[in-house]
DNA sequence: AGCGTAATAACCAAACTTGACTAAGCGAGG
DNA sequence: CCTCGCTTAGTCAAGTTTGGTTATTACGCT
Protein backbone atom coordinates (compact mmCIF):
# COMPACT_ATOMS: atom_id res chain seq x y z
CA UNK A 1 0.00 0.00 0.00
CA UNK A 2 2.19 2.89 -1.19
CA UNK A 3 -1.07 4.98 -1.17
CA UNK A 4 -0.26 5.33 2.22
CA UNK A 5 2.99 6.60 1.18
CA UNK A 6 1.70 9.29 -1.21
CA UNK A 7 -1.47 10.57 1.34
CA UNK A 8 1.56 11.35 3.96
CA UNK A 9 3.35 13.21 1.31
CA UNK A 10 0.51 15.34 0.05
CA UNK A 11 -1.23 15.60 3.71
CA UNK A 12 -4.47 16.61 3.71
CA UNK A 13 -5.72 15.74 0.59
CA UNK A 14 -9.16 14.35 -1.28
CA UNK A 15 -9.59 11.03 -3.65
CA UNK A 16 -8.98 12.69 -6.67
CA UNK A 17 -5.48 14.52 -5.67
CA UNK A 18 -4.11 11.26 -5.01
CA UNK A 19 -5.62 10.05 -8.69
CA UNK A 20 -4.19 12.45 -10.11
CA UNK A 21 -0.75 12.58 -8.76
CA UNK A 22 -0.19 8.95 -9.66
CA UNK A 23 -1.53 9.68 -12.92
CA UNK A 24 1.09 12.34 -13.54
CA UNK A 25 3.28 9.93 -12.35
CA UNK A 26 2.16 7.53 -14.74
CA UNK A 27 2.28 5.71 -11.96
CA UNK A 28 -0.47 3.03 -13.03
CA UNK A 29 2.35 1.52 -14.99
CA UNK A 30 5.32 0.86 -12.62
CA UNK A 31 2.87 0.52 -9.32
CA UNK A 32 0.20 -1.21 -9.09
CA UNK A 33 -2.21 1.21 -9.05
CA UNK A 34 -5.21 1.93 -11.16
CA UNK A 35 -7.91 4.42 -10.53
CA UNK A 36 -10.37 2.78 -9.18
CA UNK A 37 -8.32 1.01 -6.21
CA UNK A 38 -7.84 4.20 -5.03
CA UNK A 39 -10.86 4.83 -3.31
CA UNK A 40 -10.86 1.53 -1.86
CA UNK A 41 -7.55 1.66 -0.31
CA UNK A 42 -8.82 5.03 1.43
CA UNK A 43 -11.27 3.63 2.98
CA UNK A 44 -9.41 0.41 4.13
CA UNK A 45 -7.07 2.77 5.50
CA UNK A 46 -9.46 5.21 7.36
CA UNK A 47 -10.98 2.05 8.93
CA UNK A 48 -7.38 0.75 9.92
CA UNK A 49 -7.09 3.90 11.73
CA UNK A 50 -4.03 4.73 9.44
CA UNK A 51 -6.19 7.68 7.92
CA UNK A 52 -8.35 10.11 9.70
CA UNK A 53 -10.84 12.28 7.16
CA UNK A 54 -10.13 15.63 7.81
CA UNK A 55 -13.50 17.68 6.33
CA UNK A 56 -15.89 17.37 3.90
CA UNK A 57 -16.53 19.45 1.26
CA UNK A 58 -18.94 20.34 -1.23
CA UNK A 59 -19.06 22.52 -3.96
CA UNK A 60 -22.38 23.01 -5.60
CA UNK A 61 -24.57 19.55 -6.26
CA UNK A 62 -20.96 17.97 -6.92
CA UNK A 63 -19.94 14.87 -5.39
CA UNK A 64 -18.68 15.52 -1.83
CA UNK A 65 -15.00 15.30 -1.64
CA UNK A 66 -13.35 13.95 1.68
CA UNK A 67 -10.22 14.92 2.74
CA UNK A 68 -7.69 12.67 4.36
CA UNK A 69 -4.56 13.22 6.71
CA UNK A 70 -2.32 10.73 8.40
CA UNK A 71 -2.41 9.86 11.79
CA UNK A 72 0.59 9.07 14.17
CA UNK A 73 -0.42 4.85 14.27
CA UNK A 74 -0.31 5.42 9.73
CA UNK A 75 2.80 7.11 10.28
CA UNK A 76 4.35 4.27 12.05
CA UNK A 77 3.07 2.01 10.04
CA UNK A 78 4.29 3.60 6.95
CA UNK A 79 7.77 3.08 7.99
CA UNK A 80 7.59 -0.08 8.60
CA UNK A 81 6.28 -0.78 5.39
CA UNK A 82 9.04 1.36 3.75
CA UNK A 83 11.70 -0.17 5.37
CA UNK A 84 9.83 -3.68 4.53
CA UNK A 85 10.35 -3.13 0.81
CA UNK A 86 13.80 -1.59 1.08
CA UNK A 87 15.56 -4.52 2.91
CA UNK A 88 13.22 -7.18 1.17
CA UNK A 89 13.67 -8.68 -1.88
CA UNK A 90 10.79 -9.89 -3.34
CA UNK A 91 10.81 -9.88 -7.32
CA UNK A 92 7.79 -9.77 -9.44
CA UNK A 93 6.77 -12.25 -11.69
CA UNK A 94 7.18 -11.53 -15.49
CA UNK A 95 4.86 -12.74 -17.75
CA UNK A 96 7.22 -13.41 -20.26
CA UNK A 97 9.09 -15.89 -18.60
CA UNK A 98 6.42 -17.80 -17.99
CA UNK A 99 5.68 -18.13 -21.57
CA UNK A 100 9.25 -18.45 -22.39
CA UNK A 101 8.82 -21.95 -20.78
CA UNK A 102 6.61 -23.06 -23.55
CA UNK A 103 9.40 -22.19 -25.82
CA UNK A 104 8.96 -25.54 -27.57
CA UNK A 105 5.46 -25.29 -28.50
CA UNK A 106 6.37 -22.35 -30.89
CA UNK A 107 7.98 -23.02 -34.47
CA UNK A 108 11.82 -21.86 -34.77
CA UNK A 109 11.57 -19.27 -36.57
CA UNK A 110 8.51 -16.93 -34.76
CA UNK A 111 10.56 -17.67 -31.75
CA UNK A 112 13.60 -16.35 -32.60
CA UNK A 113 11.92 -13.31 -34.64
CA UNK A 114 9.82 -12.55 -31.67
CA UNK A 115 12.55 -12.41 -29.50
CA UNK A 116 14.35 -10.17 -31.80
CA UNK A 117 11.16 -7.97 -31.96
CA UNK A 118 10.81 -8.05 -28.34
CA UNK A 119 14.57 -6.60 -28.34
CA UNK A 120 13.66 -3.96 -30.28
CA UNK A 121 10.65 -2.84 -28.11
CA UNK A 122 12.68 -2.56 -25.60
CA UNK A 123 15.14 -0.65 -27.17
CA UNK A 124 12.00 1.76 -28.30
CA UNK A 125 11.70 1.92 -24.36
CA UNK A 126 15.02 2.79 -23.52
CA UNK A 127 15.16 5.61 -26.47
CA UNK A 128 12.19 7.28 -24.92
CA UNK A 129 13.29 6.93 -22.05
CA UNK A 130 16.18 8.67 -22.73
CA UNK A 131 14.85 11.35 -24.00
CA UNK A 132 12.31 12.28 -21.52
CA UNK A 133 15.54 12.13 -19.01
CA UNK A 134 17.42 14.63 -21.37
CA UNK A 135 14.45 16.57 -21.51
CA UNK A 136 14.62 19.93 -19.30
CA UNK A 137 10.97 19.07 -17.75
CA UNK A 138 12.57 16.05 -15.85
CA UNK A 139 16.31 17.89 -15.39
CA UNK A 140 15.14 20.54 -13.72
CA UNK A 141 11.92 19.97 -12.24
CA UNK A 142 12.25 16.57 -10.98
CA UNK A 143 13.59 15.14 -8.01
CA UNK A 144 16.87 13.69 -9.13
CA UNK A 145 16.00 10.26 -7.78
CA UNK A 146 13.32 9.94 -10.43
CA UNK A 147 16.95 9.79 -13.65
CA UNK A 148 18.26 7.29 -10.82
CA UNK A 149 14.54 4.95 -10.87
CA UNK A 150 15.36 5.57 -15.21
CA UNK A 151 18.93 4.20 -14.86
CA UNK A 152 17.71 1.10 -12.99
CA UNK A 153 15.04 0.60 -15.85
CA UNK A 154 17.95 1.08 -18.54
CA UNK A 155 20.23 -1.04 -16.67
CA UNK A 156 17.60 -3.90 -16.62
CA UNK A 157 16.43 -2.81 -20.63
CA UNK A 158 20.33 -3.30 -21.78
CA UNK A 159 20.65 -6.86 -20.18
CA UNK A 160 17.58 -8.25 -21.60
CA UNK A 161 18.12 -6.89 -25.21
CA UNK A 162 21.51 -8.37 -25.32
CA UNK A 163 20.03 -11.45 -23.90
CA UNK A 164 17.45 -11.02 -26.84
CA UNK A 165 19.76 -11.50 -29.13
CA UNK A 166 22.07 -14.01 -28.03
CA UNK A 167 19.37 -16.14 -27.57
CA UNK A 168 17.48 -15.88 -30.75
CA UNK A 169 20.83 -16.73 -32.62
CA UNK A 170 20.94 -20.05 -30.70
CA UNK A 171 17.10 -20.90 -31.67
CA UNK A 172 18.00 -20.05 -35.31
CA UNK A 173 21.48 -22.40 -34.80
CA UNK A 174 19.09 -25.31 -34.59
CA UNK A 175 20.53 -26.91 -31.06
CA UNK A 176 17.96 -29.52 -29.94
CA UNK A 177 16.04 -28.34 -26.78
CA UNK A 178 16.21 -31.65 -24.88
CA UNK A 179 19.24 -32.33 -22.30
CA UNK A 180 21.85 -34.56 -23.91
CA UNK A 181 20.91 -38.22 -23.67
CA UNK A 182 17.27 -37.89 -23.73
CA UNK A 183 15.35 -38.30 -27.39
CA UNK A 184 12.23 -36.78 -28.03
CA UNK A 185 10.49 -39.10 -26.32
CA UNK A 186 8.25 -36.78 -24.17
CA UNK A 187 5.48 -33.63 -24.47
CA UNK A 188 5.09 -32.51 -27.41
CA UNK A 189 7.38 -32.54 -30.42
CA UNK A 190 10.00 -30.32 -31.20
CA UNK A 191 8.13 -27.91 -33.96
CA UNK A 192 11.83 -27.01 -36.04
CA UNK A 193 10.02 -28.03 -39.53
CA UNK A 194 6.35 -27.76 -40.80
CA UNK A 195 4.70 -30.69 -38.72
CA UNK A 196 1.20 -29.60 -38.10
CA UNK A 197 -0.51 -28.84 -34.68
CA UNK A 198 -0.06 -31.59 -32.31
CA UNK A 199 -2.55 -32.77 -31.25
CA UNK B 1 -3.88 -18.17 -18.13
CA UNK B 2 -0.51 -20.36 -18.80
CA UNK B 3 -2.91 -23.11 -16.28
CA UNK B 4 -4.12 -23.73 -19.81
CA UNK B 5 -0.78 -24.65 -20.77
CA UNK B 6 0.29 -26.97 -18.23
CA UNK B 7 -3.07 -29.12 -19.08
CA UNK B 8 -2.11 -29.11 -22.26
CA UNK B 9 1.07 -29.91 -21.89
CA UNK B 10 0.39 -32.98 -19.38
CA UNK B 11 -2.65 -33.70 -21.22
CA UNK B 12 -5.06 -35.56 -19.21
CA UNK B 13 -4.57 -34.00 -15.21
CA UNK B 14 -6.54 -33.83 -12.39
CA UNK B 15 -5.90 -30.88 -10.61
CA UNK B 16 -3.64 -31.88 -7.95
CA UNK B 17 -0.88 -33.03 -10.84
CA UNK B 18 -1.08 -29.34 -11.88
CA UNK B 19 -0.50 -28.51 -8.36
CA UNK B 20 2.69 -30.74 -8.21
CA UNK B 21 4.21 -30.31 -11.29
CA UNK B 22 3.66 -26.10 -10.39
CA UNK B 23 5.34 -26.50 -7.25
CA UNK B 24 8.12 -28.69 -8.24
CA UNK B 25 8.89 -25.87 -11.06
CA UNK B 26 8.56 -23.29 -8.51
CA UNK B 27 6.09 -21.81 -10.28
CA UNK B 28 4.42 -19.78 -7.21
CA UNK B 29 7.60 -17.62 -7.79
CA UNK B 30 8.09 -16.89 -11.79
CA UNK B 31 4.74 -17.13 -12.57
CA UNK B 32 1.46 -15.98 -10.96
CA UNK B 33 -0.11 -19.39 -9.63
CA UNK B 34 -0.74 -19.82 -5.85
CA UNK B 35 -2.32 -23.36 -4.88
CA UNK B 36 -5.42 -22.24 -4.36
CA UNK B 37 -5.91 -20.36 -7.83
CA UNK B 38 -5.81 -23.68 -9.73
CA UNK B 39 -9.14 -25.01 -9.30
CA UNK B 40 -10.80 -21.94 -10.05
CA UNK B 41 -9.07 -21.82 -13.23
CA UNK B 42 -9.78 -25.28 -13.91
CA UNK B 43 -13.41 -24.28 -13.59
CA UNK B 44 -13.39 -21.13 -15.31
CA UNK B 45 -11.47 -22.88 -18.27
CA UNK B 46 -14.23 -25.25 -18.71
CA UNK B 47 -17.20 -23.23 -18.32
CA UNK B 48 -15.11 -21.18 -21.39
CA UNK B 49 -15.21 -24.63 -23.29
CA UNK B 50 -11.49 -24.81 -23.53
CA UNK B 51 -11.15 -27.48 -21.25
CA UNK B 52 -13.49 -30.82 -21.13
CA UNK B 53 -13.42 -33.15 -18.66
CA UNK B 54 -13.21 -36.47 -19.15
CA UNK B 55 -13.00 -38.44 -16.18
CA UNK B 56 -14.31 -38.20 -12.03
CA UNK B 57 -12.66 -41.13 -10.49
CA UNK B 58 -13.03 -41.95 -6.59
CA UNK B 59 -10.60 -43.76 -4.40
CA UNK B 60 -12.28 -44.48 -0.88
CA UNK B 61 -14.21 -41.67 -0.17
CA UNK B 62 -11.50 -39.38 -0.33
CA UNK B 63 -12.94 -36.23 -2.65
CA UNK B 64 -13.42 -37.46 -6.65
CA UNK B 65 -10.70 -36.05 -8.48
CA UNK B 66 -11.67 -34.79 -12.00
CA UNK B 67 -9.39 -35.55 -14.74
CA UNK B 68 -9.60 -32.86 -17.70
CA UNK B 69 -8.17 -32.91 -21.17
CA UNK B 70 -7.80 -29.90 -23.72
CA UNK B 71 -10.71 -29.27 -26.32
CA UNK B 72 -9.70 -28.16 -30.18
CA UNK B 73 -10.89 -24.29 -29.23
CA UNK B 74 -8.85 -25.03 -26.04
CA UNK B 75 -5.58 -25.64 -27.90
CA UNK B 76 -6.46 -22.64 -30.42
CA UNK B 77 -7.24 -20.31 -27.71
CA UNK B 78 -3.79 -21.30 -25.61
CA UNK B 79 -1.82 -20.65 -28.86
CA UNK B 80 -3.35 -17.13 -29.31
CA UNK B 81 -2.22 -16.31 -25.66
CA UNK B 82 1.44 -17.44 -25.79
CA UNK B 83 2.03 -15.62 -29.21
CA UNK B 84 0.27 -12.47 -27.29
CA UNK B 85 3.46 -13.14 -24.62
CA UNK B 86 5.95 -13.68 -27.07
CA UNK B 87 5.29 -10.22 -29.51
CA UNK B 88 3.83 -8.21 -26.84
CA UNK B 89 6.02 -6.55 -24.01
CA UNK B 90 4.40 -5.57 -21.11
CA UNK B 91 6.23 -5.42 -17.61
CA UNK B 92 5.93 -6.32 -14.49
CA UNK B 93 5.50 -3.74 -11.63
CA UNK B 94 7.92 -4.02 -9.30
CA UNK B 95 7.32 -3.26 -5.98
CA UNK B 96 10.79 -1.91 -4.67
CA UNK B 97 10.64 0.75 -7.83
CA UNK B 98 7.60 2.11 -5.87
CA UNK B 99 9.24 2.25 -2.72
CA UNK B 100 12.11 3.51 -4.49
CA UNK B 101 9.94 6.56 -5.00
CA UNK B 102 10.18 7.47 -1.50
CA UNK B 103 13.97 7.77 -0.76
CA UNK B 104 13.52 11.31 0.75
CA UNK B 105 11.79 9.91 3.31
CA UNK B 106 14.76 7.61 4.61
CA UNK B 107 18.01 8.88 6.05
CA UNK B 108 20.90 8.81 3.80
CA UNK B 109 22.94 5.93 6.30
CA UNK B 110 19.72 3.89 6.20
CA UNK B 111 18.69 4.31 2.56
CA UNK B 112 22.76 2.85 1.05
CA UNK B 113 22.86 0.49 3.90
CA UNK B 114 19.88 -0.98 2.39
CA UNK B 115 21.30 -0.81 -1.61
CA UNK B 116 23.91 -2.49 -0.58
CA UNK B 117 21.96 -5.04 1.46
CA UNK B 118 19.59 -5.66 -1.83
CA UNK B 119 22.96 -5.79 -3.57
CA UNK B 120 23.85 -8.38 -1.68
CA UNK B 121 20.65 -10.26 -1.48
CA UNK B 122 20.90 -10.47 -5.11
CA UNK B 123 24.41 -11.78 -5.38
CA UNK B 124 23.17 -14.51 -3.26
CA UNK B 125 20.60 -15.29 -5.31
CA UNK B 126 22.94 -15.53 -8.01
CA UNK B 127 25.47 -17.65 -5.94
CA UNK B 128 22.39 -20.81 -5.82
CA UNK B 129 21.18 -20.06 -9.24
CA UNK B 130 24.80 -20.78 -10.63
CA UNK B 131 25.27 -23.47 -8.62
CA UNK B 132 22.16 -25.31 -9.79
CA UNK B 133 22.84 -24.35 -12.95
CA UNK B 134 25.97 -26.20 -13.10
CA UNK B 135 24.27 -29.37 -11.26
CA UNK B 136 24.35 -32.65 -13.41
CA UNK B 137 20.25 -32.53 -12.58
CA UNK B 138 19.90 -29.25 -14.25
CA UNK B 139 22.45 -30.12 -17.10
CA UNK B 140 21.49 -33.61 -17.49
CA UNK B 141 17.36 -33.82 -17.05
CA UNK B 142 15.64 -30.68 -17.77
CA UNK B 143 15.15 -28.84 -21.58
CA UNK B 144 17.91 -26.59 -22.69
CA UNK B 145 15.91 -23.68 -22.53
CA UNK B 146 15.67 -23.47 -18.48
CA UNK B 147 18.95 -22.69 -18.61
CA UNK B 148 18.30 -20.09 -20.66
CA UNK B 149 15.65 -18.53 -18.32
CA UNK B 150 18.42 -18.68 -15.38
CA UNK B 151 20.94 -16.39 -18.09
CA UNK B 152 17.40 -14.18 -18.40
CA UNK B 153 17.32 -13.88 -14.56
CA UNK B 154 21.09 -13.50 -14.22
CA UNK B 155 21.86 -10.87 -16.37
CA UNK B 156 19.08 -8.83 -15.08
CA UNK B 157 20.31 -9.50 -11.33
CA UNK B 158 23.82 -8.34 -12.61
CA UNK B 159 22.64 -4.82 -14.30
CA UNK B 160 20.74 -4.79 -10.76
CA UNK B 161 23.52 -5.56 -8.52
CA UNK B 162 25.98 -2.86 -10.72
CA UNK B 163 23.40 -0.22 -10.32
CA UNK B 164 22.46 -0.77 -6.21
CA UNK B 165 26.40 0.02 -5.46
CA UNK B 166 26.10 2.91 -8.08
CA UNK B 167 23.56 4.78 -6.24
CA UNK B 168 24.49 3.65 -2.86
CA UNK B 169 27.95 5.46 -3.24
CA UNK B 170 25.57 8.78 -5.17
CA UNK B 171 23.59 8.57 -1.73
CA UNK B 172 26.45 8.42 0.68
CA UNK B 173 27.93 11.13 -1.20
CA UNK B 174 25.11 13.81 0.19
CA UNK B 175 23.54 14.86 -3.38
CA UNK B 176 20.44 16.75 -2.85
CA UNK B 177 17.89 15.28 -4.02
CA UNK B 178 16.25 18.10 -4.89
CA UNK B 179 16.74 19.33 -9.01
CA UNK B 180 18.87 22.44 -9.30
CA UNK B 181 17.40 25.86 -8.91
CA UNK B 182 14.81 24.48 -6.36
CA UNK B 183 15.42 25.13 -2.66
CA UNK B 184 14.14 22.82 -0.34
CA UNK B 185 10.75 24.36 -0.23
CA UNK B 186 8.11 21.19 -0.30
CA UNK B 187 6.93 18.13 1.07
CA UNK B 188 9.49 16.35 3.62
CA UNK B 189 12.31 17.35 4.23
CA UNK B 190 15.73 16.27 3.25
CA UNK B 191 16.13 13.29 6.10
CA UNK B 192 20.35 14.01 5.95
CA UNK B 193 20.90 14.92 9.71
CA UNK B 194 19.54 13.02 12.89
CA UNK B 195 16.17 14.88 12.41
CA UNK B 196 13.57 13.24 14.62
CA UNK B 197 10.50 11.88 12.93
CA UNK B 198 8.86 14.52 11.13
CA UNK B 199 5.29 15.48 12.01
C1' DA C 1 -0.77 -53.27 17.03
C1' DG C 2 -1.66 -48.55 17.94
C1' DC C 3 -0.98 -43.76 17.27
C1' DG C 4 0.64 -39.56 15.41
C1' DT C 5 2.12 -37.25 11.30
C1' DA C 6 2.31 -36.39 6.50
C1' DA C 7 0.17 -36.62 1.98
C1' DT C 8 -3.99 -36.33 -1.02
C1' DA C 9 -7.64 -33.70 -3.26
C1' DA C 10 -10.25 -30.05 -3.13
C1' DC C 11 -13.21 -26.06 -1.41
C1' DC C 12 -14.48 -21.44 0.12
C1' DA C 13 -15.07 -16.89 2.12
C1' DA C 14 -12.83 -12.71 2.29
C1' DA C 15 -9.93 -9.35 0.31
C1' DC C 16 -8.36 -6.95 -3.63
C1' DT C 17 -8.46 -5.04 -8.53
C1' DT C 18 -10.37 -3.50 -12.43
C1' DG C 19 -12.57 -0.73 -15.75
C1' DA C 20 -16.77 1.05 -16.92
C1' DC C 21 -20.24 4.25 -15.32
C1' DT C 22 -22.76 8.50 -13.22
C1' DA C 23 -23.67 13.15 -12.86
C1' DA C 24 -22.77 17.84 -12.26
C1' DG C 25 -20.13 22.24 -13.50
C1' DC C 26 -17.11 24.93 -16.65
C1' DG C 27 -15.53 26.89 -21.11
C1' DA C 28 -15.24 27.51 -25.85
C1' DG C 29 -17.01 27.70 -30.35
C1' DG C 30 -20.74 28.52 -33.44
C1' DC D 1 -26.95 32.54 -25.98
C1' DC D 2 -26.88 27.68 -26.37
C1' DT D 3 -24.90 23.34 -26.55
C1' DC D 4 -21.15 20.02 -26.95
C1' DG D 5 -17.59 18.10 -24.76
C1' DC D 6 -14.06 17.94 -21.18
C1' DT D 7 -12.92 17.92 -16.29
C1' DT D 8 -14.12 16.76 -11.59
C1' DA D 9 -15.20 13.39 -7.97
C1' DG D 10 -16.46 9.29 -6.86
C1' DT D 11 -19.28 4.71 -7.18
C1' DC D 12 -20.16 -0.05 -8.23
C1' DA D 13 -20.59 -4.76 -9.69
C1' DA D 14 -17.97 -8.37 -11.57
C1' DG D 15 -13.98 -10.94 -11.78
C1' DT D 16 -9.48 -12.82 -9.45
C1' DT D 17 -6.29 -14.14 -5.96
C1' DT D 18 -5.27 -15.65 -1.57
C1' DG D 19 -4.18 -18.82 1.76
C1' DG D 20 -6.37 -21.24 5.36
C1' DT D 21 -9.42 -25.35 6.19
C1' DT D 22 -11.52 -29.98 5.73
C1' DA D 23 -11.64 -34.85 5.66
C1' DT D 24 -9.75 -39.14 4.48
C1' DT D 25 -5.96 -42.39 3.82
C1' DA D 26 -1.03 -44.01 3.84
C1' DC D 27 3.17 -44.38 6.34
C1' DG D 28 6.51 -44.76 9.98
C1' DC D 29 7.79 -45.40 14.75
C1' DT D 30 7.64 -47.57 19.15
Amino acid sequence: MMILGLVRWMQPVHGYDVRRELLSWSADKWANVQPGSIYHALRKLTDEGLLRPVSVEQVGARPARTTYEVTPKGDEEFETLLRAQWWQLNEPTDPFVAAFSFLPAMPRDEAAAALRNRGNLIRAGVESMRASLDSDWVRNRKPVHVGWMFELWLARAEAEMAWCERIAERIESGVSYLPAGMDRAEGWSDRTDGAGQPE
